[in-house]
DNA sequence: TCCACTACTAGACCATCGATCCGGTCACTC
DNA sequence: GAGTGACCGGATCGATGGTCTAGTAGTGGA
């Protein structure tokens, strides 16, 4: 998708208003509700139409999932390594979840501009800190946040009765589960999985470089 | 009469065989192959009857999912809980791994009763190294081996060529990316990661309680 | 011995989807 | 003002998940 050359616009129908389209019917609907018929109609045109903009329908959702990581702000790197990944990472997983669709795209590349960006941005932040090998804990974050994101949208709306309830009846096979694991304060556990992941990392680069802190 | 073939015996179709099946498929064909009428087939029979063992496909997904679980190993306990976490996750990991499709589907609730009885494991591992709140710490983790699993298939078999002339093209835009971003020592790289949440949990867990170690 | 019942199977069928064919239309350029 | 290429859409194709209808083979009860 990325490396195809861009077709001349005209006027009425644009790249741009399909993807803002799209992504505005996946936030109101959800991922499978988007059909190229429904988003054609949104878009007061015929589903052929869009073939003539795209080529696949991987195509909407490929731009639909890079506009999101758009939304994730640059960090100032002025305020320290760890800052500006806390600020880079909590922002991204806080675009993620404000569209929740986008959890259910993850396994595709992205190789969006905005999503190369912003890795750019961390691994350039990482060997600015000192990493001189900044892959694995590049890999780690993102990680993370792709697996929090995931796990978050795939429990939050599902019932907390139902699920609730299945553990609790089933609280004998399952003790600690039951006991520990089913209060989620999302943001704060995020939170602290994060700061784990830190304290590693400067664990393991302070012997090396002395710069880590 | 004789020429007639003999009907096969009762209980050919089982829910076990379904499942079992439907693990061969997805192995050999990948996530977007698996159709009901392909599965059916497979079995010798009609799709209409699979149906009778199951409500929807996505019940055969889920059961499908829950098998790749019950291959993950649980460890023992006895060698200290941090081994016994790094032997889960990695075989938690690995079993994913073996079945590359699965990674597609971790956005769904993994209630099956091998998925529960491992993060069960989990939970009593920490709890039994003196975490008083284990959630955040096992959250972490599962985040971790789930977005992993999900990176390196979404990476691994992707033409790196085309992914590595693409960025290596663009390595002005994206120089630290194109520098360190490209090879992948999958399984070091995870390790490593592992060992940062490993490290961070156990700082965190010392001055509380002075077991985690 | 017969009959009802359960477990199981299959073909035809439905709505819907992604995608394409083919036939247009409109705005520019030469 | 003819032509060209960007753009549009109705009809349609093949495939899918799932249901409806119509069974059949074996089992247990009377």
């Amino acid at each position: 998708m990325w490396s195809r050359p861009r077709k001349a616009p005209r006027q009425t129908l644009t790249l741009e208003r399909i993807v803002a389209e799209a992504v505005a019917l996946l936030d109101e609907e959800g991922a499978d509700r988007l059909t190229m018929r429904r988003l054609a109609e949104r878009l007061d045109t015929g589903s052929t139409t869009l073939y003539w903009h795209v080529k696949t329908k991987d195509d909407v959702l490929d731009l639909a999932l890079d506009a999101v990581f758009g939304e994730v702000p640059l960090p100032d790197p002025a305020g320290g390594w760890q800052a500006a990944v806390r600020e880079l990472i909590g922002g991204w997983r806080a675009a993620l979840l404000r569209h929740p669709w986008s959890a259910t795209m993850l396994d595709r590349p992205l190789m969006g501009p905005n999503a190369l960006e912003r890795t750019e941005f961390l691994y350039q932040t990482l060997t600015g800190a000192g990493f001189t090998a900044p892959q694995a804990a590049a890999y780690s974050l993102s990680n993370y946040v792709m697996g929090s994101v995931v796990m978050q949208v795939t429990w939050q709306d599902r019932d907390d009765e139902d699920t609730g309830a299945f553990l609790r009846e089933r609280a004998g096979l399952y003790p600690a589960l039951a006991e520990h694991g089913l209060d989620h304060e999302w943001d704060a556990t995020f939170d602290e999985g994060l700061g784990y992941l830190l304290t590693g990392m400067r664990q393991a680069g302070k012997p090396k470089t002395g710069r880590l802190d």
